[in-house]
DNA sequence: CATATTAGTTGCACTAGTCAACTAATATGA
DNA sequence: TCATATTAGTTGACTAGTGCAACTAATATG
């Protein structure tokens, strides 16, 4: 493979548009959310129960980072967090109804956002890039 | 296309994970600079005498981080700026010769990290990758 | 020549992320 | 059992990156 590939400079223009966009799109419907939440809102929407912890495993972030986004959801009642009865140090987090609502919301702006991103990409294409980056991910785990 | 397909969450976690690894192994090899940087020193080596509205267009960014990008580079020397004669509004942005030494470094911790996170990703499945994220570049630009 | 535009700069506010220190709860093993 | 280690969560201090608005200085335009 050739060198130079500038695969973080790459990523990192591809990323910087599609935050500003959605976020700029946020802005213009009111939603007083960021992009990083909105991911956050998704992942607790798939996966049931998840505490802290799990989230800043799979996304990889710190786990005070996580603390401080799972703040402002809490505070705008779009998540629950409850003390595992079984194990006190865990917090079991919910979407409350309000959080299933705002996140339908936001999950069609990035839809539509992502369909004009996308014109002209054909589904192989996405296909590859998607596993490209999920190689990437994986090859990315940093062994403890 | 289907729905749903993610496209934030792949790029922010990818993103993420090459700017970590990339951000340790520059202090590791007890260089200053970040990663956003390194993309600049890039961008003027590979176009001469670019003022700094052109890199805020080519990389989409405001201005005014762009101005505070350079003012770390020009601390270190990495970069000279001096006023274009022809139009004083203008600064025009070059490497140092201790800028370009810094670069070379760059370029190597970038190209080790791209080629051990892109192992086992064929080189067709690169140009792919790179073709999907040109195309949301493309399809991205903002109209004025 | 008045006005608009452009390039650069600065201040302010905020999000994201890193790191270290800390508490509380639980797990482990001699 | 009990000292010790580990785990989950929290907080504080710090830095980088970003966005926006206001501003200066220089140039372009009609």
């Amino acid at each position: 493979m050739e060198t130079n590939r500038q695969l973080g400079y790459f990523l990192n223009k591809t990323l910087r548009i599609f935050k500003s966009q959605i976020n700029t799109e946020f802005r213009k419907q009111g939603i007083e959310l960021t992009f990083e939440q909105f991911v956050v809102l998704r992942m607790l929407d798939s996966n049931c129960n998840m505490i802290q912890q799990d989230l800043a495993h799979v996304l990889q972030k710190d786990k005070s980072i996580i603390v401080r986004q799972m703040n402002g959801l809490l505070d705008e009642k779009y998540v629950d967090r409850l003390t595992n009865t079984n194990d006190k140090r865990k917090k079991n987090l919910t979407l409350t109804s309000k959080g299933i609502e705002i996140l339908e919301q936001l999950k069609l702006i990035s839809n539509d956002l992502s369909d004009r991103l996308l014109a002209g990409v054909t589904e192989s294409e996405y296909e590859t890039f998607k596993k490209v980056m999920l190689k990437i991910q994986e090859n990315g785990v940093v062994e403890e």
